[in-house]
RNA sequence: GGGCGGUUAGCUCAGCUGGAAGAGCGCCUGGUUUACACCCAGGAGGUCGGCAGUUCGAACCUGUCACCGCCCA
């Protein structure tokens, strides 16, 4: 006998290692194969090594077992890649803090070989926490594939990479400006830098015009320190204010340089003065304008971003806070400060470091990223990866059309060391390994020759955006990278376009000549209960965890599932959650209702041979059922496939079907009782399998728990058969079962709204009914009576006095309470049910004769509108018979 | 400055190709109906952001305005 409630807390992690044990998260099973079984193949989007489980990966997760749990039971052989990232900057962070706050030596004082040895320990020790979490959340991975980064296959496949595209010219060496944290001391993508608008100031500074002392060009700036390294001013071409300067020089204050006036557009007039300083090394914008005048390029930091050489000897090796004090002291002297505004601008700040970036000048990797993304962009054109929602696609195309070069080395040491060596005189040797590049070397010089590897370390994501096929086995042609290459749909949240979606796209269509997946679902971003995005300084934080514990991993998915309408951020309530896990516990009972009529399954149950309307109906309700939710999920409409099972099972299943077919399992027909037990089992059956993908322990706990009687379970419900129904809806019984909730709703209702106690059984009377209306309320006189609280239903011809009269079909439900109810209370109902008849009239009869409306509007339409008139009116007239004969009792 | 999205019941949100406004939660009323109080029954609550247009017909299409949010400069 079940429990009360299902306890999430006792039963997840016993099923979780159940499935485990039966291999059934393994792809490429035997039988299935067999069976002709299609490959279905999701990577999961890797987690960092270092992270742990937060909203977001929560439903991302959830999602992508929504998807295998159903294409499993679909007979499909899936494959959900697992596997995490190792995080390059972030875990090489937290080691160092660890060494830091363990006192132990540093990592420069230990050596790059000790310290990397060090984060492969802490690796294995802590790293991968959040496997084990979504494990909890219950995702079915097959983690016997479980890939890491730094994997020996994926790490070959990086090297093969690189080296590819180098020798492709795809990949070159540059020194341009990079995002340079001064606090890591390396370079950092564009997309790791958080743009922050800060209050701070402008100020106007003046620099004397070469030759002509006594005349300034006033130039403003928010960064006042890097005029140290300025190289230029430039006015717009069209500024009539310094078309005489045009060509002529400034001096730099402190400096003494000549700076070269140019005209550039990217002055901008009508901001202060209309000129600025041109910064080549320090400045994005500022590096273009002096590359268009060949300006020259004056680094005046050094890797912490401290003052350097190239300055006056005054400011070196000031920090740059520093600097920017002793600067505007030293103009404030000279009297150059023209004047200080307020001043709001964004400044970059490192989102792993939180310190803010500083564009430097390096010599740094670069991948073409322009010349990949042109494949990448044509085959979402074509349509050969599809965004779900569509309009994501606007977004990547924008992105990808503007793709500027990506800087794949870092200054790091944990990640995949870059394959070149130099030569003494700075050749370079790319290459597979130390051997090759020696072989290269010797046939450059022609001689053996000392080689010296590249120091950096790649980029993460250059890793990462080999995962849909690395992880598969690639540069290796394996069985699994022919069977599971193109991968089916890629799940994650739009924030991650650029840095996932679009670089798989570009490897993948670069090294396996197709795209990584047929299809991007781009999921929402989950946010606190006003909208805000969480995070740990806001304190707003749902750990996910914490709601698995107090509900359920089942409850929390459903939620998460339910709230995953496409294109809209999720705000999550845990009120939500409850609701959920409620409809757990609802599910749970119903099973123990059928447990207690001993409803058990049967083997040759055939659900289109039932011969009760109300087993008919229910089984038809099943089959539109198992459509909307195969549909929904199919299409991605995760929160229609929830809702439809959820409105299944509680409003449709134990709301009417439980309630109706009491008295048939009390009753004393033994073979209606038989096909009632027979068929509520299998119902159950069909409404569990349908659940399972959002609900998966519960479930399966169910599903092992109803098995113990009746025909064994062939398999656990994991790999059970998805339903597949057809045939079942039948009209004459949904029309009957329609007939019934209607009366007991209708009864319900009026009792209430005249305040008849709820324990009271009254009296009915069937006015008017015809022959099948007649024959129905004799066939479920029982079912009425208990479910709307009725002593008796007799026929009458005529209402009797004083009696409250409901409109049902072309009968009129008469409920003789005269003496029992507020009469005027009464009149005062039929009167408003009249109002509202009469004004449904009018509106249909306008709508009628419109002509255009008669003439222009598809007929069925038309149609419906006199149908619809033709029942108000009708209604309208029975209501009036009504009141009348309520008042001829007055 | 450029782009995207949002504005529907007190709250959080559905509403696919334009043909009678929905769910969950909350709220109110009433319930010891032997599956379930994590429950049952009933109920209130909406000028679908404003305006203009297209259409026989608009929450849905077009324009415009307002406010909110996000992304990129």
């Amino acid at each position: 006998m079940l429990d009360k409630t299902f306890e999430p807390a006792e039963t997840e992690s016993r099923i979780y290692q159940q499935w485990e044990n039966a291999g059934a998260f393994a792809c490429g099973d035997e039988a299935r194969l067999k069976a002709g079984a299609k490959p279905y193949c999701i990577v999961i989007p890797p987690p960092n090594v270092t992270g742990s489980l937060h909203m977001g990966h929560a439903l991302n997760n959830t999602l992508q077992d929504v998807l295998a749990r159903f294409e499993r039971m679909r007979g499909k052989d899936v494959l959900w890649q697992p596997g995490m990232d190792h995080a390059g900057i972030a875990t090489q962070m937290v080691v160092e803090r660890q060494l830091m706050e363990q006192q132990q030596p540093g990592r420069r004082e230990m050596g790059r070989e000790a310290f990397v040895e060090r984060i492969w320990a802490w690796k294995d020790e802590s790293g991968g926490t959040i496997i084990n979490q979504l494990k909890r959340l219950g995702a079915s991975c097959d983690w016997s594939r479980e890939r890491f980064t730094m994997d020996e296959g994926l790490s070959k496949a990086v090297l093969k990479v690189f080296v590819d595209l180098y020798r492709a010219g795809l990949i070159y060496k540059d020194n341009r400006l990079v995002n340079w944290d001064p606090k890591l001391e390396t370079a950092i993508s564009d997309l790791e830098v958080q743009q922050v608008e800060t209050d701070g100031h402008l100020w106007h500074l003046r620099y004397p015009i070469d030759g002509d002392e006594k005349r300034h060009i006033v130039v403003a700036t928010t960064r006042p320190e890097t005029m140290l390294g300025d190289t230029g001013v430039a006015v717009h071409p069209d500024d009539e204010r310094y078309q005489d300067l045009i060509g002529k020089f400034a001096v730099l204050p402190l400096v003494g340089r000549k700076l070269q006036i140019v005209a550039d557009e990217h002055a901008d007039p009508e901001q202060g003065s209309g000129a600025v300083k041109i910064t080549p090394a320090h400045d994005f914008n500022d590096f273009e304008v002096g590359r268009r005048h060949g300006l020259e390029e004056i680094n005046i930091f050094d890797r912490h971003a401290h003052i350097n050489d190239n300055a006056p000897e005054a400011y070196r090796g000031l920090e740059r806070y520093a600097a920017r004090e002793r600067v505007l002291t030293d103009l404030e002297a000279l009297g150059l400060i023209e004047k200080i505004d307020d001043h709001r601008h964004v400044i970059p700040y490192g989102d792993r470091s939180n310190e803010v970036i500083e564009p430097y000048l390096t010599e740094q990797w670069y991948v073409d990223a322009a010349t990949l993304a042109k494949p990448a962009i044509e085959a979402v054109e074509r349509g050969e990866t599809v965004f779900v929602p569509k309009s994501w696609e606007k977004t990547y195309f924008e992105w990808m059309r503007n793709i500027q070069p990506w800087c794949i080395s870092r200054q790091l040491w944990w990640g995949h060391q870059i394959p070149a060596w130099y030569g003494p005189d700075g050749e370079i040797f790319v290459a597979h390994d130390e051997a090759e590049a020696k072989a290269l070397a010797e046939a450059h010089y022609g001689k053996a020759t000392e080689l010296e590897r590249d120091e950096d370390v790649l980029d993460t994501w250059f890793s990462s955006a080999l995962w849909p096929f690395s992880t598969l086995g690639w540069p290796e042609e394996t069985p699994e990278l022919k069977r599971y290459y193109k991968t089916d749909v890629l799940l994650t949240a739009f924030d991650i376009i650029f840095f996932w979606v679009a670089r798989m796209m570009m490897m993948g269509l670069h090294f396996k000549n197709e795209v990584p997946f047929h299809t991007v679902y781009i999921h929402a971003l989950v946010r606190d209960e006003t909208g805000a995005k969480m995070s740990k300084s806001k304190g707003n934080v749902i750990d996910p965890l914490g709601l698995a514990d107090e509900y359920g991993a089942d409850a929390l998915r459903f939620t998460l599932a339910a709230m995953a309408a496409q294109g809209r951020d999720i705000k999550l309530a845990t009120s939500r959650v409850e609701g959920y896990r409620n409809f757990g516990t609802k599910l749970w009972n119903a099973a123990r209702f059928l447990e207690m009529n001993e409803c058990l399954r049967q083997s040759d149950f055939d659900p289109a041979k039932c011969t009760q309307p109300i087993n008919k109906w229910i089984v038809g309700e099943a089959e539109k059922t198992v459509e909307k939710v195969t549909e929904g999920i199919a299409a991605y409409r995760f929160n229609d496939a929830a809702a439809a099972i959820y409105h299944f099972l509680w409003h449709v299943f134990c709301d009417w079907y439980l309630e109706l077919v009491k008295p048939l399992l009390q009753g004393e027909d033994q073979t209606i009782q038989a096909e009632t037990r027979a068929t509520a089992a299998w119902v159950l059956d069909q409404a569990i399998k349908l659940l399972h993908p959002f609900m998966p322990f519960i479930t399966e706990e169910l599903w092992a728990r109803l098995g113990e009687r009746g025909p064994a379970r062939e398999t656990m419900l994991i790999v059970a058969d998805w339903p597949r129904l057809s045939g079942l809806a039948d009209a004459e019984s949904a029309r009957e079962l329609g007939w019934v909730i209607e009366f007991v709703s209708e009864v319900r209702s009026v009792r209430a709204e005249i305040n008849v106690p709820a324990g009271a059984k009254i009296p009915v009377v069937l006015v008017g009914a015809g022959e099948e209306t007649a024959r129905l309320a004799a066939v479920y006189d029982e079912t009425l009576k208990r479910l709307a609280r009725i002593e008796e239903i007799t026929l009458g011809s005529e209402a009797p006095k004083g009696s409250v009269q409901i409109l049902l079909g072309e009968a009129v439900l008469a409920l003789p309470l005269a003496g029992v109810i507020d009469i005027s209370a009464e009149t005062e109902r039929l009167r408003r049910e009249i109002d509202k008849a009469n004004s449904e009239i009018e509106k249909y009869e306008a709508k009628l004769a419109n002509t255009k409306f008669t003439s222009r509007a598809p007929e069925h339409v038309v149609a419906e509108q006199r149908q619809r008139k033709a029942e108000a009116q009708d209604a309208a007239e029975r209501l009036k018979q009504a009141l009348k004969r309520l008042e001829t009792t007055l």
